[in-house]
DNA sequence: CAAGTAACCAACTGGTTAGTTAGTTAGCGC
DNA sequence: GCGCTAACTAACTAACCAGTTGGTTACTTG
């Protein structure tokens, strides 16, 4: 199916015609397309000439505007199998795996703000396009086994708390990484500074870190508030509610 | 200008026209169409189906989509001056008017879907509009003031670590109300649980508390690393750094 | 080198959509 | 009860835009 032109080496001067380098082309062109403009607004037409090729052969490679779309929400998806360096961390000590864990999410999100921009895109869309995708799912398997693990380590070795669910703390972790910078544009207007200035960006960076460290070694019996000495049971008293 | 019919009471039976309930039923429409659909999704003939008008006559109240939008936009904000029960949080106890805070942040989130839609709405539009508008930035100063207020009297009680800026908090605490929210599309989808539920909601407020908590009240000297004493120098020696 | 195939393109199409035009009619002030 | 203003409407328009048609040309293969 693939055409490539002289694939076996030989000429060294690139031919008029090469599929794989339009493909990319459009990809690319798509990618920053998307990023910027979201579904909705995303052009083809741009795209095309972007990309620098006719129109007609983005059709010719992929079927639709929402297929296009597609391939590039997963192919940023896939990107985060980087995340997997993760795995790096498990025998580290568990305050050093967790700091560096925490880091290294943070860092992945600043590096990669077309990550960003496409989760906030694909959930205006009801994350109806995600959900065709087979691969994404399992990328988060390994990244949850981690900090199980971690947790575990450190609640044995008594300087994490106990009672944490692995879930919540990926949220409040991401959540910690990824707000700021989803959030960015109305956030540094309000506050009137530049959120991601690389001085801010590191001023959150260790803030965030010392968060989540301080979080989890903090002890729950002391903090506990009079009442409540089991966390996540389903209807606490809710003594902090205001109305 | 307006043009209310009957203003003094008397007939009880609606008129046939009436500008100030015609204007209503636009917006009501309006906000909806934008929460659903985007600026860019949204379609003014929808808008005007769904408020049971002709569509010229949103153009005849608004001048455009735009406009519209950015009216829908600040109403929304608006709506967040109830936040502005902060200031009965001012003077609890530190740590149980932090906690209100906390709770209340989390409780507004989801109780308001519609303004965490059109957060991110917002910024993926690089928040153009909202920079349009002169009265949302100041809803935020008060709410930050109490912040301080709480955070100094914690601090100065020994309940609170030192060296907490109050945007970095401000920041986290929205980030862990808003993001298992915002995303939650995509996020109940790869880890296969409604993050909606009353239940889950119930669980992830009670973590979101303590986590916010358990980081104030953790004793930042004992929990800081070998090296580092104070936070926030511009540029920490970064031992996390994985890379 | 002939013939087939895939890369590639210019121009078009038809449905959609923000916004307009050119009015009609309800209700108020006098 | 007349005339004015503002509420309200139906039908239209011009631009836009995803997707198509109907090709031409480069490159491969036999």
């Amino acid at each position: 199916m693939e055409h490539s032109p002289r694939p076996q080496g030989g000429s060294r001067h690139k031919p008029v015609r090469n599929s794989e380098a339009s493909q990319a082309k459009i990809l690319e062109a798509a990618r920053a397309e998307f990023v910027t403009h979201g579904l909705t607004g995303a052009r083809v037409d741009r795209i095309a000439d972007q990309a620098g090729v006719n129109k007609n052969l983005i059709y010719h490679y992929f079927k639709s505007k929402e297929e296009l779309y597609l391939r590039i929400l997963e192919g940023i998806y896939s990107d985060m199998r980087e995340h997997q360096r993760d795995l790096e961390v498990r025998d580290l000590p568990p305050i050093e795996g967790m700091r560096a864990l925490v880091a290294h999410t943070f860092d992945h999100f600043v590096a990669t703000p077309e990550l960003i921009r496409l989760m906030s895109i694909e959930n205006i869309h009801y994350a109806h396009y995600l959900k065709q995708s087979k691969v994404v799912k399992s990328l988060y398997i390994p990244l949850l086994q981690t900090l199980k693990t971690l947790l575990a380590r450190g609640q044995q070795e008594g300087s994490f708390r106990a009672n944490v669910d692995p879930v919540d703390l990926y949220l409040s972790i991401s959540a910690l990484a990824y707000f700021h910078l989803s959030n960015r544009y109305t956030l540094s207007w309000i506050f009137n500074q530049k959120l991601d200035s690389p001085k801010r960006l590191a001023e959150r960076r260790a803030h965030v870190v010392e968060m989540v460290l301080g979080y989890l070694q903090g002890d729950s019996a002391a903090l506990a508030g009079s009442k409540q000495t089991t966390r996540r049971s389903s209807r606490p008293k809710d003594r902090s509610r205001l109305e």
